[in-house]
Order: C-alpha cells, then structure tokens, then sequence
DNA sequence: CCTACATTTGCCAATATTTGACAAGTCAAT
DNA sequence: ATTGACTTGTCAAATATTGGCAAATGTAGG
C-alpha cells in the first residue's frame, strides 16, 4: 500500500501524546488493526476516517484525500500506464463534477 | 461505471462487423457477459483486456489505459475530493515510477 | 535478567464482493 | 409469428475483505 494516509495519522497521534491503545478504543476498533492501518497494511473504511479526524482534531477533508489517494494509487501501481490512466479518470471527474454543479 | 473502455470496444467491434457471439466466444466468456461489459455494467478482468486487444486488433496499452481510468473513476466518483485525490495519487505514481527505473 | 507496556505479526472465521453462467426478456427486421 | 442480436435478472461458486484474538517482538526501568 501507498500509505500517506497512515504516516499522517500515526504522525498526529504521536504529537497528541496518544497511544494506539487509546485511539483504537475512540474508534471501536482494536489495536492490532490500528497498527495494520498506520502501516498501511489495511486500508481503514471509510467511516473509520471521519471518527479519527474529529478524534485527532484535524482536517477530516485532508484526511479523506489521502484515504483515497492511497487505494487510487494501490489500484494503479502495478501497471505502466499507471499514470496515463490516473490523468484520464482525473479528466473525467472534473467532467462530471462540471455535471453536478 | 464510468466507461470509456465498454465504449471503445463497442465501437472496435462494430466497425470490424463482428457480433457480441462471435467476440464472446473467441474470449471465451458468455454474450450477456460481453454486453455487460460493453456497457460498463461489469468491468472485465486484465486477462480479458489484452486478448481482447488482439480480437479486435487495437493497441494493448490504450486498452489498458481506459480500463484502468475507468476503475479509478469508479473508486473516486462518489468523494468530493475525488479530483484532488487523483492528482495526489498521480504524483505518488511518477514518483514511484523514478525509483523502478 | 525480569517485568510492564506498546506495538507488531500471524492467523482465523465471518462477511461481503466479484465472478461467470443460465434462463428469460426485449427489440428489430422480416 | 420467427429469427437473430442483444439485454436483464438472478444465482451459486469463488475470491477478497473484514475485524478480532493470541502470540511475538520491541523497549524502557528497576
């Protein structure tokens, strides 16, 4: 995994002086799983990442960003049209973001 | 599904005259899952890419390229920071792609 | 060394998602 | 009404993801 994600999270637990231990418990999950998360080596859900933003007191868009970032990049690394690819979807987001409105 | 690969294939196939049945069975897969594909309702797997780019005659790697956009679109397309994301992710690409080297 | 505590590793069962097929449907041309 | 191309709906099997537990590893003090 690509974790820029988990680096952050792990990077403001530590400037809250907290323990996985504690965060985990906050976020129902166990501690093991936490670590799994910070190392990348599980990706969080998706509700699991807004409940860490309020208990890390930060940005929860950033957080989100990042989240998706790294399963973007995780589902991409291994072709060499990796980046082809990424700026293609990029295009068509904006696309349908223009839709939206 | 976001789909410009089904729509690329569709349209490979048509001006090549061949019928779903006929593409369908040189890939070895059944016709309704061919349409399904076609219209963006399944996403066909890597293997399924490459030989189909062989049936129909057409670049491996532009084949590639848009099935790949269409399942990063597909993962980004419901965050509201699916576009920002996208270029985070691409950056980790290029970077990523220094290294292999 | 021994202990206490934080984190990591390995593995498991439960659950969820993905896969491809089949049967039956629509639609158009005849 | 029949034929042929494509689509829709549904299903079981295979695969992947999930979160937890037990045990291992690391780390710091006494």
């Amino acid at each position: 995994m690509a974790n820029q994600f988990g680096e952050l999270i792990k990077n403001l637990r530590m400037q809250g002086n907290l323990l996985q231990r504690q965060v985990a418990s906050q976020l129902d999950i166990d501690t093991p799983l936490l670590s799994k998360i910070e190392r990348g080596e599980r990706t969080a859900k998706k509700e699991i990442v807004s409940r860490m933003a309020k208990i890390l007191k930060t940005n929860e868009k950033e957080l989100l960003t990042l989240w998706l970032a790294d399963q973007l990049h995780n589902l991409a690394k291994d072709e060499d049209v990796a980046f082809k690819a990424m700026e293609v979807a990029g295009k068509s987001i904006k696309t349908q973001n223009l839709k939206k409105k």
